[in-house]
RNA sequence: GGGGGCGUAGCUCAAUUGGUCAGAGUACCGGACUGUCGAUCCGGUGGUUGCGGGUUCGAGUCCCGUCGCCCUCGCCA
C-alpha cells in the first residue's frame, strides 16, 4: 500500500501543483470513455479531481481504465497538468487542473449500486440547461431526483457518500467543536453520566434493559441526564455540560428520533439571566463559526401567554407576521350567533389577517383552509375577503357596518386582504389558528428556503402545571424539578394553574431547539410540588429518594438547559428532515433499515436474562 | 390507535372514462467517437405493476384485505 498511499486528497490539487507527481485515492464518481481518452471524476469527501487516461501511457493501463465503473475504489499515480485552454470546469474547486494518470491500482470493485451516488450541483444543472439552449434543443425534463429514502437508508453507507450528506455531518462536527471550545473557555467541565439508570415516572416512555444479575429488574436508558446533572451540582461541579445521547420510546416525527443528542448544561449559583447569557453567547458563536451569520444579541423574549395569543403556539416561527388578534371586543357589535356563544361559554374569538391573500384563495382553497382548521378541533372557519370598502363573507349578513368597521380596525385590514376567524374554546382557537398560520405561510411562500433567515427567541413564563384530563391530575409542564416563580409559591396548593415556572424554551424558526429551567434546590418546596402532582411522600421517596436526600445535603441554587443538537444541525443545514443530520438514523417505525434492528435474539440470551 | 399520501424495469417516473399500455429517461451490456465533465450518437438486455383475494369478456386502473415507506394527530415531563 505505501506505494499507493495518497499524497493529496481529491479536493486539493490546484495550479500550484502543476508538474508534480502525486497519488490520489478515491471512488469513481463518473467515467467518460471517449475511445481515445478516458476521463474519470475521482471523488473523496474533500472533493473531486478529473483523471485523464491516454493510450500512449500504455495500452494495458488504458484498457484497465475503460473497465472502470461507478463507485470502484482506485489509487492512481500521475502528473498534475493544467487543463487545455477553455476546458476548465468552474463547478470543481480543482477544475483548472487534471491528473494525467501514469499508473493505477484498483483497490476494490463495486457492483452496480442500487441507486446513483452521483450528485449534480445546482450550478452544474444551470450550465447544462444553458448548453442545451445554445444548441437550440428543447430542455429535456430530466431532473435529478433522489432515490426512495427507504432504499437509501438500507444502503446508508452509499447514501452517506453524497457530498450534501458529508457536508451536513461536517457541519455537525463543527457544531460540536464550537460548543466544546466555547464552554471549555468559560470553565465548564464535560462530564459523562450513566446510560444504564433507573426508570423514572412522568415523562416519556423509557427504553428498558433487563438485568441479568437481578432477574425481573430493569435499567432504563436515559431520557436525558436531568437527575445526574442536578446531583453534579450538589457535588460542587458548578459548571457542567455534556453532549449526551437521550432515548425516548415515543412515536417519531420529521424532527424526532427515538435516540437523539442534547447539549446538556447546568450551572450553580445562577438565575435565569445567567443561563440566558451563556446560551445567547453560545448561539451567536455557533451561527458565526458554522455559517458566518451574525445573530444580534440579546435575543428577544416572548412570554408564554403572549406567544399563545399572538401565534397560537409556544414555538412560533417568527420569520413572518400573520399574527393572531383577539376579537372578543368586536363580538358585541356582530350578530353572528357562533361568536356570541363562544364568548358566553368562556371561549375566544380570534383571527388573523393574511395580507393581500384574498385573490390567492378560491372557494376551493378556502374550503381546504377550513378543513385544515377542523383537523385541530375547530368547528369551522370564518373567512372574510376585503374587497374595496366591501367585505365578502358567508357571514356578511351578520356583520352590520359598525362590526365591519371594528373588524377592519382590529385586524388592520386593507383591500385585498383575507381575514380568517375562529371561535371556540381558547385551546382550540390557538391550535387551529396557530396551525393555519404555518399553513398559510407555506401556501403563500412567506419563507424563502434558499434565503437563510434565523429568528431566535426565548419563550418564558410557562405555567408550572397542566391539567391532565385523562389521568385527572396535574402534571408538570416542564419537569417536576422545575422551580416555580418565587412570588407564585403561595398559589401552589390553592391555584396550581396560576403558578408560573422558572422555565424557558429557545425557539428557532418554529422549532423548539432548547428548554430548561431553574431547579428546586429545597427539599420542602420539592415535596410540595410532588404533592401537587399527586405523588404521596412515600411515592416521591421511592422514586426520587436519592434526589430528595441530595437536596438536603447542601444543594446550591442551580439551573440549566438542554439544546436539541439534531434540530440545531437541521436549521444550520437548512433541512427539514432529522434523518439528514444523523449518520445512521431510524425510520418512522424506529427501525434501522440497514442493520434490521430491532431483531429477535437467541433464546439462550433471553434465558440468561430470565425472560 | 386515528387521518392523509405513496408503492409500475436496478433507479426516477408515465400510462384518458377499465380496452395493443406495460412505456420514457437513466443505469447496465455491446458498438461508434481526438477534450469530455449529468459527454454525445446507434443498438440491446431488463417487468409476477408490493402481496393476496374479488368484480368484469377484460384490471396497473375499480372493490376488500394485507405488507412496507413518508407526513400528521394522539404521544414526546
Amino acid at each position: 500500500m505505501p506505494r499507493w498511499r495518497r499524497t493529496h486528497t481529491c479536493g486539493e490539487l490546484r495550479e500550484s501543483h502543476i508538474g508534480q507527481t502525486v497519488v490520489l485515492n478515491g471512488w469513481v464518481n463518473t467515467y467518460r470513455d471517449h475511445n481515445i481518452f478516458v476521463f474519470v471524476d475521482l471523488r473523496d469527501r474533500y472533493g473531486m479531481t478529473q483523471l485523464v487516461f491516454e493510450p500512449e501511457r500504455g495500452l494495458e493501463l488504458f484498457r484497465q481504465a475503460q473497465e472502470l465503473r461507478s463507485e470502484w475504489v482506485i489509487a492512481v499515480r500521475g502528473t498534475v497538468a493544467r487543463r487545455l485552454p477553455g476546458k476548465e470546469n468552474p463547478d470543481l474547486a480543482t477544475g483548472t487542473v487534471e491528473l494525467k494518470v501514469e499508473d493505477m491500482q484498483v483497490l476494490n470493485r463495486c457492483p452496480t449500486p442500487p441507486f446513483e451516488v452521483v450528485e449534480i450541483t445546482e450550478e452544474a444543472k444551470e450550465r447544462k440547461r444553458e448548453k442545451v439552449r445554445e444548441k437550440g434543443k428543447e430542455l429535456e425534463g430530466r431532473e435529478e431526483q433522489l432515490a426512495n429514502e427507504e432504499l437509501r437508508l438500507q444502503y446508508r453507507y452509499l447514501d452517506l457518500r453524497r457530498p450534501s450528506l458529508q457536508r451536513i455531518l461536517g457541519l455537525r462536527h463543527r457544531l460540536n467543536k464550537v460548543i466544546r471550545d466555547y464552554l471549555d473557555a468559560r470553565g465548564f467541565l464535560e462530564i459523562e453520566t450513566p446510560l444504564l439508570g433507573r426508570s423514572t415516572p412522568e415523562g416519556a416512555r423509557d427504553y428498558l434493559v433487563p438485568s441479568r444479575l437481578f432477574p425481573g429488574s430493569w435499567y432504563a436508558l436515559p431520557q436525558s441526564p436531568q437527575l445526574y446533572k442536578q446531583l453534579l451540582m450538589v457535588a460542587g461541579y458548578d459548571k457542567y455540560f455534556q453532549i449526551a445521547r437521550c432515548l425516548r420510546d415515543e412515536d417519531l416525527r420529521a424532527d424526532r428520533q427515538p435516540e437523539f443528542t442534547q447539549l446538556d448544561l447546568e450551572m450553580s449559583f445562577v438565575d435565569r439571566e445567567d443561563i440566558f447569557h451563556v446560551i445567547e453567547g453560545l448561539t451567536a458563536e455557533i451561527f458565526q463559526k458554522c455559517l458566518g451569520v451574525t445573530i444580534p444579541l440579546p435575543l428577544p423574549r416572548l412570554s408564554y401567554p403572549d406567544a399563545m395569543l399572538r401565534y397560537g403556539t409556544d414555538k412560533p416561527d417568527l420569520r413572518y407576521g400573520l399574527e393572531i388578534v383577539d376579537l372578543c371586543g368586536v363580538v358585541p357589535q356582530t350578530e353572528f350567533r357562533v361568536f356570541h356563544e363562544a364568548v358566553a361559554s368562556g371561549g375566544k374569538v380570534r383571527g388573523l389577517n393574511a395580507r393581500g391573500a384574498a385573490e390567492a384563495f378560491s372557494r376551493k382553497g378556502l374550503d381546504e383552509l377550513t378543513e385544515h382548521a377542523k383537523r385541530f378541533g375547530a368547528k369551522g372557519l370564518v373567512w372574510i375577503k376585503v374587497e374595496g370598502d366591501k367585505l365578502t363573507s358567508p357571514i356578511e349578513k351578520f356583520l352590520p357596518p359598525p362590526a365591519q368597521q371594528a373588524l377592519r380596525q382590529a385586524l388592520g385590514a386593507s383591500p385585498g386582504d383575507l381575514l380568517l376567524i375562529v371561535a371556540d374554546q381558547e385551546e382550540i382557537v390557538c391550535q387551529a389558528l396557530g396551525n393555519l398560520r404555518t399553513r398559510l405561510a407555506s401556501l403563500l411562500n412567506l419563507v424563502d428556503p434558499n434565503k437563510p433567515d434565523f429568528k431566535i427567541a426565548w419563550i418564558v413564563d410557562f405555567p408550572q402545571f397542566l391539567w391532565d384530563d385523562e389521568e385527572k391530575r396535574w402534571v408538570a409542564n416542564h419537569h417536576p424539578f422545575t422551580a416555580p416563580l418565587e412570588e407564585d409559591w403561595e398559589k401552589l396548593e390553592r391555584d396550581p394553574a396560576g403558578v408560573r415556572a422558572q422555565a424557558y424554551d429557545l425557539v428557532i424558526n418554529g422549532y423548539e431547539c432548547g428548554g430548561g429551567s431553574i431547579r428546586i434546590h429545597n427539599p420542602e418546596l420539592q415535596a410540595r410540588v410532588f404533592a401537587v402532582l399527586g405523588m404521596t411522600p412515600e411515592q416521591a421517596r421511592q422514586r426520587f429518594g436519592f434526589l430528595l436526600d441530595a437536596l438536603r445535603y447542601g444543594a446550591p441554587p442551580h439551573g440549566g438547559i438542554a439544546l436539541g443538537l439534531d434540530r440545531w444541525v437541521m436549521i444550520l443545514a437548512g433541512t427539514t428532515n432529522i434523518r439528514d443530520v444523523i449518520a445512521f438514523p431510524k425510520n418512522q417505525k424506529a427501525r434501522d433499515l440497514m442493520t434490521g434492528a430491532p431483531a429477535p435474539v437467541d433464546p439462550k440470551q433471553l434465558k440468561e436474562l430470565g425472560l
